[in-house]
RNA sequence: GGCGGAGUGGCCGAGUGGUUGAGGCACAGGCCUGCAAAGCCUGAUACACGGGUUCAAUUCCCGUCUCCGCCUCCA
């Protein structure tokens, strides 16, 4: 089976065929800066990065644009709380953004735009949708004619006359579902000049600008969580095909993280920062628990469920340790299961997918324990391979090198626990089994834990 | 009011018209082990409720209940 992807303005399982093969562009709406990062904002940008990766797993060149909103009424109200600049308000959380991502693992992406910087492109698409009679400006606002644009409504499945219009002010509006791609100057606030007069983006407008600057005006897929859907990428949707433009060819969201039944929010103070949880479980840890269940399901958050992932997790990277433990560095496979790959298709199924690699596993710790060195390599490549294409190979340089923060501190740890586990091995020679067991006690309580198998001991870092 | 999602064993979380309910976690027993840990093997009357279709439904259809999301800013 061929990649299948659900697309949401179809509301079906799609095979994806890109635009041009061999590449995939994909447009992702990041985060508007204006607080730090919490889990549910960085599931997002880890679904889209297990998506990335599986696309570019046969050599397909994927550009990935993942924009940065840096204004909004929300930082600068927040900056003005904080008596902080606006731009330095939103460089500052834009970066914990980009940490909390880096952190994670995901790939840097091809691209990622500022609202601030492509006002240019805005103004231009204004210009193409007030000739088409699509928008018009009005007390320095500028407004999309949603009448003007009969598909309205198709990609969330909203009739016009059944949505319940909010938008704030109605100032010059001509109908209320009308939405703002411009908003004139307000005293104080920052503002570009365009022809009809000083303002500054509508939320929506950005996206269409930045996805069409980078990614040409038809691309192939455009994601965001499941809360977009309507009005954001709807009105993104509008304005784009407004003008005539195909843009993205296929819609994909991802659900929320709730917490006690509710999504998280700041107003509701159910929110669990990043750095937070990195102080508590490792991040490929974190990673597995959130890019396992589908990308499609509601994640309720649970202290428990973390834990049991901390778990599944380790049991892989234990496998694999003691694989290269015993017959050395162990490469990246590119043999993979076939189920693995069927469920990677279909929608990127990744709970079954992480099923198949836990069967992998299993494969492998029998092999290991039947002493068949090879079969037991053979399984823990292809681990590798699967982990990888989740991010989450525990082999790999990137977990490996960030958790020990000074090479040189490692390097004496290393080797005074190698000491201790030399004379720890002594002793179990000489059946001296109270002080083997001292020393383990003692490398325990400092936060080594040490385990024994027939190759020798096994030494990890336990934080925990 | 409109649109959409969910209700599966102790827990997380998949899935399917029918003889064998993924995978993980936890628990219990066994093997292994100086011990511990890990690993491997084994273990439970699951599919919200009520109808219907069917030879057969947890899986399809209808209805009910409960929960959640979007329609204002939101990953």
């Amino acid at each position: 089976m061929s990649l299948h992807l659900y697309d949401t303005a179809t509301r079906s399982m799609r095979e994806f065929h890109p635009l041009v093969n061999g590449t995939a562009s994909i447009y992702v709406c990041g985060a508007t800066v204006q607080g730090v990062p919490h889990i549910g904002h960085v599931r997002s940008g880890l679904n889209f990065d297990v998506l990335r990766r599986w696309l570019a797993r046969d050599g397909a060149d994927v550009r990935l644009v993942r924009n940065v909103t840096d204004i909004d009424d929300k930082i600068l109200a927040k900056a003005a709380e904080h008596g902080r600049p606006w731009w330095e308000w939103a460089l500052t959380h834009e970066r914990a953004f980009e940490d909390a991502y880096d952190a994670l693992g995901c790939l840097p992406p091809s691209y990622s735009p500022r609202a601030t910087g492509h006002v240019t492109q805005m103004v231009d698409l204004m210009h193409r949708l007030i000739d088409k009679g699509h928008a018009y400006a009005a007390d320095g606002d500028v407004y999309f004619a949603v009448r003007s644009f009969p598909e309205y409504g198709a990609l969330s499945g909203q009739k016009l006359d059944e949505v319940f219009q909010g938008e704030g002010e109605v100032r010059g509006k001509r109908d209320p579902r009308d939405f703002t791609l411009w908003k004139g100057a307000k005293p104080g606030e920052p503002s570009w000049p365009t022809p009809w007069g000083a303002g500054r983006p509508g939320w929506h407008l950005e996206c269409s600008a930045m996805a069409t600057e980078y990614l040409g005006s038809e691309f192939d897929i455009h994601g965001g969580g499941i809360d977009l859907i309507f009005p954001h990428h709807e009105n993104e949707q509008a304005q784009s095909r407004a003008v005539g433009d195909g843009f993205a060819r296929y819609w994909m969201h991802n659900a929320w993280v709730t917490m006690s039944g509710e999504k998280m929010s700041k107003s509701l103070g159910n929110v669990v920062s990043i750095p937070e949880m990195l102080n508590r479980v490792r991040a490929p840890e974190l990673r597995y628990y959130l890019v396992t269940p589908h990308y499609r399901s509601t994640i309720e958050y649970s202290d428990g469920a973390l834990e049991e992932s901390v778990s599944a997790y380790r049991r892989i990277e234990a496998f694999l340790r003691r694989v290269a433990q015993r017959t050395g560095v162990v490469p990246l496979g590119e043999d993979l299961c076939p189920e693995f790959v069927a469920a990677m298709d279909d929608d990127l199924s990744t709970p079954q997918a992480t099923g198949s690699l836990h069967n992998k596993v299993r494969e492998g710790n029998t092999a290991l324990d039947a002493g068949d060195d090879a079969a037991a390599r053979e399984a823990a490549a292809c681990v590798r391979g699967m982990a990888d294409l989740l991010g989450l190979d525990p082999l790999s340089p990137k977990w490996n090198e960030s958790t020990s923060t000074d090479t040189g501190a490692r390097q004496a740890l290393v080797a005074l626990v190698e000491h201790v586990l030399e004379e720890r091995l002594r002793a179990r020679k000489d059946r001296d089994f109270a002080k083997a067991d001292a020393l383990r006690d003692r490398l325990k309580a400092a936060g080594i834990a040490v385990e024994d198998n027939p190759d020798g001991s096994q030494w990890t870092l336990r934080d925990d």
